[in-house]
DNA sequence: CTTGCTGTTTGACCCAAGTCAAAGCAATGA
DNA sequence: TCATTGCTTTGACTTGGGTCAAACAGCAAG
């Protein structure tokens, strides 16, 4: 049988009430969506929730043997890997009801770094038990393969945005996707907490930090936004949105 | 016009020799890997091929309803997504071996249109199917999730590589990849046919065609590479090795 | 052969974003 | 309280690669 340290649900007695899938506010966002309440307990029963992760803490270094994926409960995370010559690529941030990690699979090696921008919790599905409950729920299986392939859609649009667009673009595409995800968990689309930093997001976007500050300070002064620090607050959604969708004429390809 | 085809298996009498999954060449490369005979019978069974698809027709459009992803044969083909404003967004070049239209899971839509490079084979693999078959079979199912994987890999390393690197870093890192690739297929490390187009090329690197051909210009002045056209020699490996990861003082980042 | 079409190369110029430098502004803590 | 440390902002300057324009090369059709 499996010889990890099985976390059973008394280890969260830290917390008010029994976390499981089935009562997790975020069950229709994560990866119990579309399962029956049976199936949900099936996989309930083999993730594992932690207690907290501080800020800073890393979930997984980048080659890092592969053994789980890892959702997002309550805070962000970064993932990044490093290149050749040190240099850090930011490669996506990670709120609650998301999942990541799946880069980990093709080498059985995690292919990049988690490290959480603010106290989080997440939860921790052991892959190999995941593969074996996916062969025998077809929602789970399928639902996972939508989410993996969610993920490669998700790079293409930051390929694109980083190969065509400019940096006011980059900058308002990234605050309208961080908008929409608070959206979809019920909280502001327009009022929110920048959990990463300056350097994060120039790093994430291919830019330096001061084109950062600049296009930031050039939204506020056509008063699009209003930021104070990492607190921004979208004023003119029309514009931003505008703003990400506006065609730099470029020569057509191909 | 739709240049679509229909895919029967009858189509494939036209061969002179019976196709299948176990005689194919590319077995060690493409799905079969790491399956037993009987499971690549089983994989065989529901595997399509059709004849040759001409250059510049396409395989699927972005917006399609999703049914299958490909495996290509022989030949080559592009990727790319149309964005909002009507650009184009090359996202991939697949050789034979590989895979391609996995990202159109998610949405049960395809999420980008494949095109021909030069008159090309493929092999569908119904979706539905694969599922199926991979719930019977743990190592299809673990074999396909590490393949999705690589994907996500693949093109993390390509947003690292748009966010990073310099136009010359860019083309040397891109004609790496392809001596790589044709190397896994017992071809030619150093001599091949680039089967795109430089617009092909500027596009997916983001770059501008003027920019591609300055640089092969100067990688040619420098007796790196011999390139008429569309054959390319690589002369002289080391150094554009030494190219592709040539560190361009970035500020350190995170 | 010429004409037209499509793709590639080369040159001259320009600008968005990078670089360098310095100042501002929290938060922490002795 | 005032250093210390780590962001973030702002300004002045530079540059890689984009833009525009023209020439060139390959190839198919007439």
């Amino acid at each position: 049988m499996d010889t990890r340290i099985h976390l059973t649900s008394d280890t969260t007695c830290h917390h008010d009430f029994k976390t499981n899938c089935n009562n997790c506010r975020l069950n229709t966002l994560c990866l119990p969506l579309a399962l029956e309440s049976k199936d949900i307990d099936a996989l309930d029963a083999i993730v594992q929730r932690s207690k907290p992760i501080q800020k800073n803490e890393y979930l997984f270094h980048e080659g890092d043997p592969f053994n789980a994926i890892y959702a997002v409960r309550s805070g962000s995370v970064k993932a990044f890997s490093t290149t050749d010559d040190g240099r850090e690529q930011v490669t996506g941030f990670y709120f609650p009801g998301e999942l990541l990690g799946m880069d980990g699979i093709s080498r059985n090696i995690h292919a990049s770094t988690a490290k959480a921008l603010e106290t989080s919790a997440v939860c921790e599905i052991p892959f190999e038990s995941l593969g074996e409950l996916s062969a025998r729920i077809p929602n789970l299986q399928r639902h996972f393969f939508q989410l993996m392939s969610r993920e490669i859609t998700e790079d293409q649009q930051l390929i694109t945005l980083l190969s065509k667009n400019s940096a006011d673009e980059r900058i308002a595409a990234l605050l309208l996707s961080i908008s929409s995800r608070n959206a979809r968990r019920q909280l502001s689309a327009n009022r929110f907490r920048l959990p990463m930093s300056r350097v994060d997001i120039g790093n994430y976007l291919g830019l330096t930090i001061e084109t950062v500050s600049r296009v930031i300070g050039r939204l506020q002064k056509k008063s699009v936004l209003q930021v104070d620090n990492k607190e921004v607050e979208i004023l003119n959604f029309e514009a931003l949105t505008e703003i990400a969708h506006t065609k730099v004429s470029h020569r057509e390809a191909s």
